[in-house]
DNA sequence: CGGGATACCCAGAGCGTCTAGGCATGGAGG
DNA sequence: CCTCCATGCCTAGACGCTCTGGGTATCCCG
């Protein structure tokens, strides 16, 4: 319904790994938490992304346990991933900046 | 290629008529100045965004004149076009803070 | 006369997100 | 016991937006 999200995404999961491994699930827990449910994570969209970031070569995925001793799959960033997390980051910012100048503020005609 | 735009053009071509009526070329223009060329409007997006914001009942559409003599087409706000840029402002502060928090900062796991 | 800026428009491709399902396990509460 | 919810994964198809790559027209400048 927001649209917000549309683009954004893959970078939010790619940073969710940046400090180590996590499974599917728990990187939209983590998305989630870390924005404080600003960023709400649909599993429809989850998986899918996930699928396309390793098929890009940003993560490798590997079949584990979770912390509650089910099974679960754990992704982890490849070197190029890495080099793509701060990549994105420095492109967000110029991004989010630029819209908030014109969103947030009130300035002349 | 970025893909940050995605469901954020709306609210920025909202914003640009907020102090009053622009035509569609002059829009692009002051986005792009205003975000210090952070974004770029692609005219692409712009004029089926344009259309479907008319059709949506945030704009009302009227021919005029341009600043430098040509046939142009200005865009003004409605009410609840006005309405919808205050929503929009709110929500977006709301998301890149959110996402800001998650790229931007280098804490925990 | 050619190129660039101004100003509008469209068709279709492309792609990412969401809806709405499905499957399986385990613990908690009625 | 049985139902519900959380955990955990997945898919097909709809949907919607942006972009590519065209097109038109006027005007100014070199």
């Amino acid at each position: 319904m927001n649209g917000w999200l549309h683009g954004t995404l893959d970078a939010l999961i790619l940073k969710a790994v940046d400090r180590g491994p996590r499974h599917g699930y728990g990187i939209a827990r983590w998305i989630e938490e870390t924005s404080d449910d600003a960023i709400r994570i649909e599993e429809g969209s989850l998986y899918p992304a996930l699928y396309r970031l390793e098929k890009k070569g940003w993560l490798t995925a590997e079949w584990g346990t979770s912390e509650l001793g089910r099974r679960a799959k754990f992704y982890r960033l490849t070197a190029a991933g890495r080099r793509r997390v701060h990549r994105d980051a420095a492109e967000w910012s110029r991004f989010a900046e630029g819209v908030s100048r014109i969103l947030l503020k009130a300035e002349e005609a």
